[in-house]
DNA sequence: CCTAGACCCTGTACGC
DNA sequence: TGCGTACAGGGTCTAG
């Protein structure tokens, strides 16, 4: 389920929990997840936690002897707990961190992914991605000049990873209401104005989200099994039949690309 | 090259 | 209650 504001707020709960701790060792109940957990992870002992990062939904644990990452996919969670806490049957992996703290690893779906690189370059989850929409790299003229030549939807070009990273489903429903742009107009027809309209509306959307916290639609838990608060402030994803806010009119619902999408074709142009 | 659609997998909600 | 269907936050692969 996460988007980049779930996976930024994960980051931010765990970080300093587990920055210089070691991992003792670790348990796989499963492997099979989006790619095979590697071979490697099975066989971590006392490996010591340089950093934790995050590279678009990716979150990255450096390590003296390579790096591991952890993609949440669609229903993935990370639980730092009590290491005798009960297993579900969808907790796939444990980091024994101490004797009594465990990272788990849930994920019904296993959509996601845990692999151990010895170097980040020349790994191709990493190489192709696009920007950070929450780096510098983010402005209207690289949004303007991206869009010139893309023949899809604006909703498709703002969930392209290969453009700006981390950008999902809920949150490009919510930006493209907030910067009051119709999902299903061609991207092409982006004016450098609403580039830079739209710029600020995906800053705002998603500082606001991560400051709160996150989205709970479902079963997105941040790190302390805490709910995030942003789904409180969702305008329009899963608001179909109800009142826009801003002008009352009833919200409607396509797909594009087979996502759900969400609008209000008065408030957006 | 590019884009749309199928697919990976399990859980839940809803209609009959 | 039970069964079938549609849908759910992501990303990759392939056919056209």
């Amino acid at each position: 389920m996460p988007e980049l504001p779930e996976i930024e707020v994960i980051l931010r709960n765990i970080k300093y929990s587990l920055i210089r701790k070691k991992i003792l060792y670790t348990i796989v109940r499963c492997k099979k997840l989006r790619y095979p957990v590697s071979h490697k992870i099975y066989e971590i002992k006392n490996e010591k936690i340089l950093n934790v990062k995050r590279r678009a939904k990716y979150l990255i644990f450096v390590f003296c002897s390579g790096y591991m990452l952890i993609h949440l996919g669609m229903s993935g969670s990370l639980h730092l707990i009590k290491i005798n806490k009960k297993i579900d049957k969808h907790d796939h992996i444990d980091f024994i961190i101490n004797n009594n703290k465990v990272l788990r690893y849930r994920d019904p779906r296993r959509f996601g992914l845990c692999i151990w690189t010895k170097k980040l370059k020349n790994l191709n989850l990493l190489n192709n991605l696009g920007i950070e929409p929450l780096s510098s790299n983010l402005t209207q003229d690289f949004l303007f000049e991206k869009s010139r030549y893309k023949k899809t939807k604006i909703k498709n070009f703002l969930m392209d990873n290969k453009i700006i990273t981390g950008i999902g489903n809920i949150y490009s429903n919510e930006i493209l209401f907030d910067a009051k742009i119709l999902p299903y107009r061609m991207t092409m027809s982006l004016t450098l104005l609403e580039c830079k309209i739209l710029t600020a509306s995906i800053t705002n959307i998603l500082c606001e989200s991560i400051k709160l916290g996150g989205t709970t639609i479902k079963d997105f838990v941040n790190i302390d099994n805490k709910k995030g608060n942003f789904y409180k402030k969702l305008k329009i994803y899963k608001k179909y039949g109800k009142e826009c806010y801003i002008c009352s009119n009833f919200i409607k619902k396509t797909f594009i690309n087979n996502r759900s999408t969400y609008f209000c074709d008065f408030c957006q142009k």
